[in-house]
DNA sequence: CGGAGTGTTGAGGTCTGTCAACATCTGTGG
DNA sequence: CCACAGATGTTGACAGACCTCAACACTCCG
């Protein structure tokens, strides 16, 4: 499955002659290939060595909430998470997306309490690990260890990433962004790609951007327009992705003129 | 228009008649003690249990690079430094600002290389510290890896708070409420806090926030206008904050309005 | 069927970006 | 000491991107 993925993209970029001005497709393989080891790699190590509860959650149940005490953290097995906080004057914020591999409740760490809700978008399952006994397993196994503080550093590469989009980029490009990030996301953890369904409201995806849910509405159209995305059923949350490269190219090409001069 | 909000909030605690309104008083004081606790804490235990280098760096030293091979953590002694990040596209963002207490290189873990640029902002020195040796010391003293740990989660948090900032706050907010993160980064770790120097130009500060360096200019004039900052000294980059919870005051009923409906 | 929730689209206003001119500061060299 | 250039900062005029408000369409579900 993953082949057949490769090879399409391949004969995308190769199609539109972008191999020399898109060199990303080969790095963005190999590093898919070894992220999908290495997630597999830490999920296993913990199923096997740190006692763990495995939790089914349905869309819109709380892995763990803000103000909770800190204790344990989570593993994403399956299923989709939006991770939201809340400022003192009332914000509130999306600050992440989440899925299988990831792991959720890092912020509890910090002071002894969650600070942010960490919200299933459909249903899931997640392991429920004891911060203590993943220290302790972390004792005799070191990839444990190592497997915590890569999927840490992740979490902090992926949210500079965001803020990154958001003071970079412009509205359309923005949402394009949201998109290709989503997609690979799904490609990454061996998803299929091309049709992807968008389990926020575009209320949830502009406040996610930093856009208001009007601006979200009118990206989506105009990059329908332009076929870098369709429409697929009904609703209009199911999305097809004929090139996820593309929008990757939208992008590039959306801040290209303030390289120029 | 300005002048009333400054004396409402002025007035609001300095007569202490409003304690129950605003608790945040109190309660920064509270995690700002336990702050610096925490940081000497681990500064201290690091220090005497973990073999590391003193590296003394100037204004414009890299501490590390984008690129660079991981293999050290760097914790931050003293002086004031940003973090820098470069996209495949040419895009360049300050993602963050580092102080005394915070760790520097945590992106480095997630891929093997580190994915940003530390850079000094003055004079200062950082703890190298190779990131195997405190491993090995956090197995007999399990203090150093919660610090770690409690580190990493802390930046996070910061981060999803940039990202708060940057996509629910208007240009003159966002200005605010960075010389309020900044005053409070300097309070929380006992230096003074009245008085400081930004070691930023106005297109630095604006690309960590999201605006041009003429927004930040006209935001830091009306911010003066309006006596919640002064220019100190001739350069206008040392700034007089006589009263920090005004500035907080600030950003908070900039986005009053938005609740009130 | 009807209502609630969600999504789309248009018109108009506002905030911020763009472009430009000018001011200020710093350091260099005469 | 002054002149000068370059870097940085300020301010104004204007344009454009995004927001606000509003009307309408679609889907789901009782």
């Amino acid at each position: 499955m993953f082949g057949t993925q490769i090879t399409t993209a391949a004969r995308a970029s190769a199609d539109l002659g972008f191999i020399t001005e898109v060199p990303k497709v080969a790095a963005v393989d190999e590093r898919t290939r070894s992220f999908g080891q290495k997630i597999a790699e830490t999920l296993r190590l913990v199923n096997e060595r740190v006692p763990l509860q495995r939790r089914v959650v349905h869309a819109g149940d709380h892995v763990c909430q803000a103000g909770e005490a800190f204790g344990h953290l989570y593993i994403i097995n399956s299923g989709i998470y939006k991770v939201v906080t809340l400022s003192p004057d009332g914000r509130e914020q999306v600050v992440a997306l989440k899925f299988r591999g990831d792991w959720l409740g890092f912020d509890g760490l910090a002071h002894g309490e969650y600070s942010s809700d960490a919200i299933a978008m459909d249903t899931g399952e997640v392991w429920v690990i004891r911060y203590e006994a993943l220290i302790e397993a972390s004792r005799s196994e070191r990839a444990i260890l190592t497997g915590l503080h890569e999927a840490m550093s992740r979490d902090l590469v992926r949210e500079r990433d965001s803020l990154m989009s958001v003071c970079t980029l412009s509205g359309d490009a923005r949402v394009a962004d949201f998109l290709r990030y989503w997609a690979e996301s799904l490609e990454k953890r061996g998803l299929r790609t091309d049709q992807i369904t968008l389990r926020m409201t575009r209320a949830e995806i502009g406040n996610y951007l930093g856009l208001t849910l009007e601006s979200v509405s009118r990206a989506l159209s105009r990059l329908a327009r332009a076929n870098l995305i369709g429409f697929a059923g009904k609703g209009r949350r199911d999305l097809r992705i004929p090139d996820v490269s593309a929008l990757s190219a939208f992008v590039q090409d959306s801040v290209a003129p303030a390289l120029l001069q």
